[in-house]
DNA sequence: CTGCTGTTATGACAACTGTCATATCGCTTT
DNA sequence: AAAGCGATATGACAGTTGTCATAACAGCAG
């Protein structure tokens, strides 16, 4: 019987290694290409054509959900599992959307890794349970894009004013924004919310 | 030959299981126990004995450094290698004074895991060469005790006011110790500071 | 066309933050 | 004992932040 054809994508070289050496000890799995970052990845797909691609989001030149968006476009036979840190629901949702067909998290038991690659090459999708269910009753992500932007350079430790000069607006403004993002948030400052919007991944 | 008798300690699953696999791969090494928090560590040294500790960081229970110190001062025999995604001075330091042989990046090529457990079980030592020539020119911690405590809650988007109740100080001196550290740091503000002190591992 | 949403803006005010000078109280060091 | 140091505190001041009311404008769905 062919193996299943495997491409792996992370960035901590340490962490990319150790998980091919992972899937490799499984007789009915085979890893044809590792990859750094997104755009190595995306390289890899289209050149092995593999069954599944288990990818990190968080890597340099091309975030897994990115990657993943493309690889949906590009080489739909190839099925994505998101392989992350973050239990976030923002990601989870974001992840779906661009395709994914799995979304394992990184504390999860590393036997459930080849699991997922076997179920998700015959087709059914795999999502962390717990996460499912806190991203449904979490609700969706409550900033507009501006908010974001703000609320982004504003956890940087960058002022009112700072921010308004980068991005062509009135200091009054960011201030509003800020203040809306800060309530929708149930933050009672701008560093809390920043906070508490990366926990979800809205950030 | 008898092989070398390793433990890791990681809090991530499925980043445990990784590296236990990548060093099973190895014929002059054995994995005899895997530890999901520093607690679990110390106590499988304890049982195991082995000739190296690999751990991460941060975990919960007990972070690798404490875990390193508890491990040089009642199993001498055993030598700790730090394994971390955090490329800071600050922790650098910290696992050496705690009597660490060896600390590794985890964007660091795989291979150079086993080499690393051959070399500290050989007596040498390991030091990521970058990350000690950073550490030198960033210099030491400047932070007293208290400016730390005060500027990580701050980080956490707590007010003054808050700080104070928590740490049973003045609302005056909680400003005080932020305005030093802020300066200190060069920073303009509680949020960048705290950020700078985070990113040198001072926090 | 009308209402709704998102973006941008202004002004005013209270609260919070950052800075500085100064002071007290224990504890060392000389 | 005197000097110095670190931890803590106070008060004053300017600057920043958070809130609110209000408003203009564009785009889009009904």
């Amino acid at each position: 019987m062919k193996k299943i054809q495997v491409v792996v994508a992370e960035d901590q070289a340490m962490v990319l290694g150790a998980l091919a050496a992972l899937l490799e000890t499984e007789p009915d799995i085979a890893v044809c290409a590792r990859a750094a970052n997104g755009r190595e990845a995306l390289t890899a797909v289209g050149k092995h054509k593999p069954d599944v691609l288990v990818t990190d989001i968080e890597m340099p030149e091309m975030t897994g959900l990115t990657l993943a968006g493309e690889v949906r476009e590009r080489y739909p036979q190839t099925r994505v599992v998101i392989l992350t840190t973050f239990a976030r629901p923002g990601y989870l949702r974001r992840a779906l959307d661009a395709g994914a067909k799995g979304y394992l998290l990184k504390d999860r038991p590393s036997a459930e890794l080849a699991d997922a690659v076997r179920r998700v090459n015959q087709g059914l999708r795999v999502v962390d349970p717990d996460l499912a269910l806190e991203a449904w009753d979490s609700g969706p992500d409550p900033l507009t894009e501006r908010e974001r932007q703000i609320l982004w350079r504003a956890g940087e430790g960058k002022s009112s004013g700072e921010i308004a000069e980068e991005l062509h607006l009135s200091e009054g403004t960011v201030r509003n924004y800020l203040s809306e993002a800060i309530s929708k948030l149930g933050a009672s400052n701008r560093v809390e919310a920043a906070r508490l919007a990366r926990a979800k991944g809205w950030l």
